[in-house]
DNA sequence: CTACGTTATGTGTCTAGCCACATAACGTGG
DNA sequence: CCACGTTATGTGGCTAGACACATAACGTAG
């Protein structure tokens, strides 16, 4: 099968792996983008209410480390979307620092449609792929993403 | 060699593939930022600057294509590109629409830092990997990005 | 030569995401 | 019990990037 590749600049000749994941990744951000505007998503939204649907009534930072944003972004990020009504913050009883967050039923709503966005995104990335190939590549990207975010020397 | 593969939201448990290319494309972006902002660039800018080190004197519309990204952000991003001194934007002579882009000794100058940039982020990237692992990556980066893109079904 | 479609670019507006700074509440050492 | 460090969150300001709308110049059909 015949791949083609694109002309790479000559500036990122020394990058060929990492040029590739920059390409890549602007194709399926792209592409992800467009099935969220669907649903009435932004994109990165959809990190936080998946792992809101994975356990509701977490607080804010919990909800940081989960998605490993900074903190403003997480912040205006779920005010956008409380006024979008996904979702409400509501104070902790025992620490009035905290906000929880708890998702309306127009948030659960979205449960569906994110499971189904995922999958149409999957179908359409490894549509000319053996499963061998998709699951080598997923050790790969791991690995890499471990590398990059500082793993063991 | 064992590879964590942190655990997936169950909303994307049905896209494997595309969440590790997710994950993937955010640790890399995210490191490539951090070193970009030494070189006093913003992320996206990079780009630009890649393909008028590959051609300078290109128009606004030919970088459009280049960089496939939306004319008001690349319209934008030259301004300031313009106000930092890496290049300058001339009304091109033939046709009065037209705004030429050339790179000023500054914007020359990055030829080398940007190198090394994709340098080091190609040796962080492939750090575990064999180089079997590395072609194979690049080739399926690319048919995904194909098929996304819509390639021929 | 004029009307009209196309092309090149700009601007306004929105959200994402970062950093820097600010604030309130919690906790702990002295 | 009070000063001080830590934690949780908010806000301001910046750029990236997208879409929608606007404008000027080019080109072509009639």
């Amino acid at each position: 099968m015949h791949v083609p590749v694109p002309q790479v600049p000559t500036t990122a000749s020394d990058g060929r792996v990492s040029y590739a994941i920059f390409q890549l990744a602007r194709a399926h951000r792209g592409h992800a983008a467009a099935m969220l505007r669907e649903m009435d998503l932004h994109p990165g939204q959809e990190l936080l209410l998946m792992h809101l649907l994975d356990r509701d009534g977490q607080t804010q930072s919990e909800l940081l480390d989960s998605v490993g944003l900074d903190h403003s972004t997480v912040s205006k990020s779920l005010r956008r979307m409380q006024d979008a009504g996904l979702l409400v913050r509501e104070p902790a009883p025992h620490d009035r620092r905290v906000l929880v967050v708890h998702l309306t039923d127009k948030g659960r709503a979205m449960r569906e449609p994110l499971t189904a966005m995922w999958r149409a995104l999957e179908e359409i990335s490894v549509r000319d792929l053996s499963e061998q190939q998709a699951q080598s590549f997923i050790q790969t990207a791991y690995a890499m993403t471990e590398a990059i975010k500082g793993g063991p020397r």
